[in-house]
DNA sequence: CTACATTATGAAATAAAATTTCATTTTTTC
DNA sequence: GAAAAAATGAAATTTTATTTCATAATGTAG
């Protein structure tokens, strides 16, 4: 997709000459798409129709063309990436950082899932008698915010963020029942626990985890959120965001299915709030 | 910035036939790339001068160069934009105007963050005697992940979601302490009210809201996070997601404000956590 | 409404840029 | 080390963009 990395893979399948064009245009992407094809031959030392044929060699229809695509490379290259805060940055730096690895996680974690699990999901949701959501730690936060959002929808759903209470939960589950385990690390023994005696007991279980983790392996099915996280060093930063993110997707696809009589409902909830605040004076 | 926008803006002092430029290139950005200008200048009926002229009339130097701002416009153009949910959406469809809508507010969050502000927050912060986070609702999850992270650093911070305990907690705040309270709309009676109580009792008074509300008015700092959502009328979903992202911030700052011996000592909180893990396997 | 000025427009000429052709050089293979 | 294959660049050609300039359209003052 992105031409520099196309020309860095590509760069030994190219001649001499053709990889001094290439050297050139890695050195300085930004000079040359303001260059024509002879200010860039002579740049390269090479002449003008091995910049063409260059330009070829990398499914380009000529130098034009190219100049397109590169142009097209600098504009969204490396839109959003994880950069680690720095010991010495200011407020300002460490702000853009983290926003923007929140929104280069947001990016991955969108990549990662499958939406035929979260229809599936909305599926058994929409379906199911009681829904439970767990999590310990960071995740006690979404499965707290599931909470939140589902208790607007007029179903029965609870929320735990205490171990026991879990596992208690988790034996009197039944067929019907669906129960949500959020976990980024996926290996929290007793979430995996818990999932395992949902499951024993005819429970629907759904984790919201990393790909092939232990609670992955006990779960029905898996709401993927891959985020590139090391929670054993680091904080949990991005993971949580990015799974409050998918909890957002499920509610959505809840009330889509549910359809408009119910949505009108959701109108009422929020009606009912409105006493409580400040007009808004605009 | 973004030459499509720049059309769209001088849209109106275009002569008639450069505007007939325009609109066809509005009406197909992404054809108009791979035209010569010959084939432009037939399509929309008018002479290739004219069509010349109004490359240049944006400021660009001619028709290649125009050429290479409008490719670079549609690489990154509306990178990620608050797209809405439709009726009719497949769970693909909604699961990603969600995560990019979400993308969209943090982008925007971040625009509207003050470093200066985030800088002395952090500074309170270091140096508060006692931290006290609260929210409700949506933003009560916000302020118990607050309290989550920042009970790592081991030092005195309580959140609270429940309306009397909050009132109670002000009341009984001091100089010194420092009380961070969150909300969306920065209209909900009680949290303002709270806000006041504990402004009286001379505890500095942070708020994560959006810009200009009556919260906004209480706060000796504003921490604004804007991400234009309705919560009148949809769920809290954003919002909550930038304020997280915000709390990551000022952890993140205190950390750094606290030094590398600090760090160490949340290495060893994680280090006790690791036992209540199964083991990777990689 | 006319005469003048201003601006807008396109045909044709020119200039610039990119591509093709083909001869020469370099590299590879046997 | 000779023949084949591949790479390269000079020059010609083609394509594309720009400039020039004459004409048309539009606006303005008397």
């Amino acid at each position: 997709m992105n031409i520099l990395e196309k020309i860095t893979n590509e760069l030994d399948t190219l001649s001499k000459s053709e990889r001094k064009v290439a050297e050139v245009i890695l050195a300085s992407p930004s000079t040359v798409i303001h260059s024509s094809i002879a200010a860039l031959a002579k740049q390269a030392n090479i002449s003008e129709p091995t910049v063409n044929r260059f330009c070829r060699r990398l499914d380009t229809k000529g130098y034009p063309d190219f100049k397109l695509h590169l142009a097209q490379s600098l504009a969204n290259g490396t839109p959003y990436v994880n950069r680690h805060v720095d010991e010495n940055d200011s407020a300002e730096e460490y702000t853009d950082k983290i926003f923007e690895s929140t929104m280069a996680s947001l990016e991955l974690a969108r990549k990662s899932l499958d939406a035929n699990d979260v229809n599936r999901s909305v599926d058994l949701l929409t379906q199911a008698n009681k829904i439970s959501f767990f999590g310990l730690g960071a995740s006690a936060i979404v499965a707290h915010d599931a909470q939140n959002k589902f208790f607007r929808f007029n179903v029965p759903v609870v929320y735990f963020d205490d171990i026991l209470m879990q596992r208690m939960s988790a034996i009197n589950s039944r067929q019907g029942d669906v129960v949500i385990v959020i976990s980024h690390t996926g290996r929290t023994k007793s979430l995996v626990e818990v999932a395992s005696l949902a499951k024993e007991n005819d429970a629907t279980v759904i984790g919201i985890t990393t790909k092939g983790t232990p609670l992955a392996k006990e779960c029905s099915i898996v709401l993927t959120v891959d985020v590139c996280e090391d929670t054993d060093l680091y904080m949990p930063m991005s993971s949580r965001i990015a799974q409050l993110a998918l909890i957002d997707v499920l509610a959505t696809g809840f009330t889509l299915r549910r359809g408009s009589k119910f949505r009108d409902n959701l109108k009422k909830v929020k009606d009912s709030l409105r006493s409580s605040r400040f007009e808004r004076k605009d």
